[in-house]
DNA sequence: TCCAGCAACTGGATCGATCCAGAACGGGGA
DNA sequence: TCCCCGTTCTGGATCGATCCAGTTGCTGGA
C-alpha cells in the first residue's frame, strides 16, 4: 500500500497540515522544512496528495463532463462531433481542466445515474435526445451546464445556431433553383421508425429538437413557395452515418414520383445519399443534395451545405462553463451560419 | 446548499448507513423503508450519493485516463488518434467506465502533476513523448496502465504492432519497385529541428520511440539492397499534420538530387506530401509516396500505406486495463499490420 | 419455553486530504 | 524590559460518503 500524507507527517515529525502545505501552499512554511518534507515523501514513495480526497475536501474536481447520447464511440465517428470536441478540449485545456467523456445509456434511468455518478464540476450537453430529463438531473445536482441544442431556457448557458433559419437558407436555395418535389432526410426522425419514407403528421411530433428545427426550417422555405408540409417526403435514417444516409436514399427509388432534391439534416447523411444518387445520376436522373455542418469531407465531395463553426461551438461552450460571464445575457451565444453552395445542387429538371 | 445523505437520514429518522444502502444495496433493507427514504430524498432535493465521496471511500473512481502528449485538441485532429480513442471508448463503455482525457503539458514537471492529479483507476498512455518519465510517475501512484508505444517493459500491459517490420514492409515494396534514392519523412525527428532535410548520425538518436522504430524499419529494407543509412535523406516535419507534411515535401525540391520516393511515418504526413508531389507529378516528375496507419482518407487518395487496426488497438488497450488477464503473457498484445498497395507507389524512373 | 437463525437496522471508524482558529516562537520598536 | 506582530506550525473539525462489527426484534423449531 502507498503511504498517505499522514504517514509522511509522522515520518518527518510534523503535522499533516504542514505536509499538505508543502504541496499546496509553499509560502506557508519555511523552504528548508518544505525541502525536508518533499525529500522524505519521495523516499517513502508518497505519490502526492490523493486527487479524490483533495476533490472531496476542496469541493471541486478539475474536470468537466461532456454528455453524449448514444454510444460514446459514435461520437468519434461523427466528424462534426469531433470538431465540437476539439473546441471543447481546447478551451478546457486553457483552463487547466480535464475532459470526462460520458456516454448516456439509452434508458432514462441509466442516463440518470450516469449523470448522478459523474465526478465533474459541470456538464457540457451535446445533443442529448431526451434533453429535458437530463437537464433536470443536472439541475438536481446543482452543477452548472451548457447546452447546444436549439431551445435554451432563459438563464441557462447556451451556445448554438439559429437552426431554423440556417435550414431555411438551404431550402430557399433549392426553391430558387426550382425544386418543388423534395425529400427531407433526418436521423431517427420518429423514434424507432424503419429506414425510408415516413408519414409525419406535424413537424412538432419530431422528438429530437435539432432535427425538428431543421426540418421545420426546410418546411418554411417550401411553404413560402406553396409546397405544404404533407407534400414533402420525409425520409428517416436509422443512424447519423454515411451508410444510413445511403440506405435511406436508396428507398427513394421506390417512390412513384421521386423527388428532385434531398435536404439532409447532416453532411454525413447527405454524403451517404450522394453516394447513391451520384451513381443514379450517372445513369441519367440527377438529384440535388444539400447537407448541414460543412464537415471536411463536404468540400471535396462538392456538397452544398450549411456551414456552422464546430470548433468555435465547442470552445464557446467550454469557456461559458469554466469562466461564466457575469452578465446573464452573455451566457447565450448565437453563432453564425453560412450557406455554402457547391456542385451537388443544381436547377430542377423541367417537368 | 444541497442536502447530504446525513440530512436525509435525519429527516427519515434512520441511520446514514441505511440511506446509503437504499441507494447502493437495496437488498439490505425492507422495500417499504427504501421507498420512504427515496421519496423523502426526492422531496428534499437530495441528488444521490456524492460521486467524489463515494470514490474516496470505495477506493475506485469509475474512469480511466487517456494520456496524450501535446495539446489535447490535437488528438482530435489526428484521424488515427480518433480511431484509437473510438476503440478505447467502446471498451470503456462496455465496462461502465468513463473516459478522462488528459493532455500532458510539454514541460516534465507539468506532465508529472497532471498525472498525479488525475482521479482515475488507471491510465492508457497514447504516444507520450517522454514516456519513461511519465510511466515512472504512474508507477509511483501505483495505478495500472497500458502503453502502446514500441518498447514494452516485461510485465507491463501493452498493445501495439511490430513497428519495425511493418515499416520494413513498406520500404521493401519500394526497393522492389527499384527505388534507391529516397527520403524518410517523420514528425519531429530530432527535437526542435526546423522543417526539411536533416542530418541524423544514427537512427538511435531519434528520441520518439515510434518514429525511431519506423525509420529503423525503413532503413533495414534499404540496407538489404545496399543503401546505407547516411545515403537516405531524412526529412522532418514540425507537426503531425497534413500541412506540415506538405511543407516538408516542398523542401525536397531544393535538393540537388531529389528522391524518387518518400516514405512517411504517418498517413497524415504522407497525404500532405502527396498534395505537393502530385502537383509536381502533373508537371512531369513523379515521386512515389507511402504512408502509415491507413486512415480513412488514404484509400480515396490512392495512398499506399501500412494498415494497422486503430479501433482494435484502442479496444484492446482499454480491455487490458479494465479486465486484466490473469496470465502475464496475455498482457502484451501484438496486432497485425498489412501493406496496402495503391496508386501512390510505382516503379522508380530509370536513371 | 428457550434458543438458534435470520432479516433489518445502527453507529463508530474510516477513506485521505484541507481548512481554520489558534499556539509557539522570535524579532523589532518603544 | 515589555509588548506587539508576523512567521511558522499544530490539531481538531470537516468534506460526504461506505464499511463492518454488532444490536434488535421476530420467527420457527425442538
Amino acid at each position: 500500500m502507498k503511504p498517505t500524507l499522514r504517514a509522511v507527517a509522522e515520518a518527518v515529525g510534523v503535522s499533516r497540515s504542514t505536509v499538505s502545505n508543502a504541496y499546496g501552499r509553499p509560502d506557508q512554511l519555511s523552504p528548508q522544512l518544505r525541502q525536508r518534507i518533499l525529500e522524505t515523501a519521495r523516499q517513502m514513495g508518497y505519490p502526492g496528495p490523493d486527487p479524490t480526497a483533495r476533490s472531496l475536501r476542496r469541493g471541486f474536481v478539475g474536470a468537466i463532463g461532456v454528455l453524449f447520447t448514444s454510444r460514446l464511440s459514435y461520437a468519434f465517428t461523427d466528424p462534426f462531433a469531433v470538431r465540437f470536441l476539439t473546441g471543447v478540449a481546447e478551451a478546457a485545456e486553457r483552463h487547466d481542466s480535464n475532459l470526462l467523456l460520458i456516454p448516456l445509456p439509452d434508458d432514462a434511468a441509466g442516463a440518470r445515474t450516469a449523470v448522478e455518478n459523474a465526478a465533474v464540476d459541470g456538464f457540457c450537453v451535446y445533443c442529448a435526445g431526451d434533453e429535458e430529463s437530463i437537464l433536470d438531473t443536472i439541475r438536481g445536482r446543482g452543477l452548472p451546464f451548457v447546452t447546444t441544442s436549439s431551445r435554451p431556457r432563459a438563464g441557462d448557458l447556451w451556445v448554438g445556431i439559429d437552426e431554423r433559419s440556417a435550414a431555411r437558407s438551404a431550402a430557399a436555395h433549392l426553391t430558387a433553383l426550382g425544386h418543388r418535389r423534395v425529400a427531407l432526410l433526418g436521423d431517427d426522425v420518429l423514434p424507432g421508425a424503419p429506414v425510408g419514407p415516413l408519414r409525419v403528421a406535424d413537424v412538432a411530433d419530431v422528438p429530437h429538437p435539432t432535427t425538428r428545427d431543421r426540418l421545420a426550417g426546410f418546411a418554411e422555405a417550401f411553404a413560402a413557395v406553396g409546397v405544404a408540409w404533407p407534400d414533402l417526403t420525409v425520409l428517416t435514417a436509422t443512424d447519423n452515418t454515411r451508410a444510413a444516409g445511403a440506405a435511406a436514399a436508396r428507398a427513394l427509388a421506390h417512390l412513384p414520383e421521386p423527388p428532385t432534391a434531398v435536404l439532409a439534416c447532416s453532411d454525413v447523411l447527405a454524403l451517404g445519399a450522394l453516394d447513391v444518387l451520384r451513381a443514379d445520376g450517372e445513369r441519367g436522373r440527377r438529384v440535388s443534395v444539400t447537407g448541414f455542418d460543412d464537415i471536411a469531407e463536404a468540400a471535396p465531395a462538392g456538397l452544398t451545405t450549411v456551414r456552422q463553426p464546430g470548433e468555435a461551438k465547442g470552445r464557446s461552450a467550454a469557456t461559458l462553463l469554466l469562466d461564466p460571464p457575469a452578465d446573464a445575457a452573455a451566457g447565450q451565444i448565437l453563432l453564425p451560419t453560412t450557406l455554402v453552395v457547391r456542385s451537388s445542387s443544381g436547377p430542377a429538371p423541367r417537368s
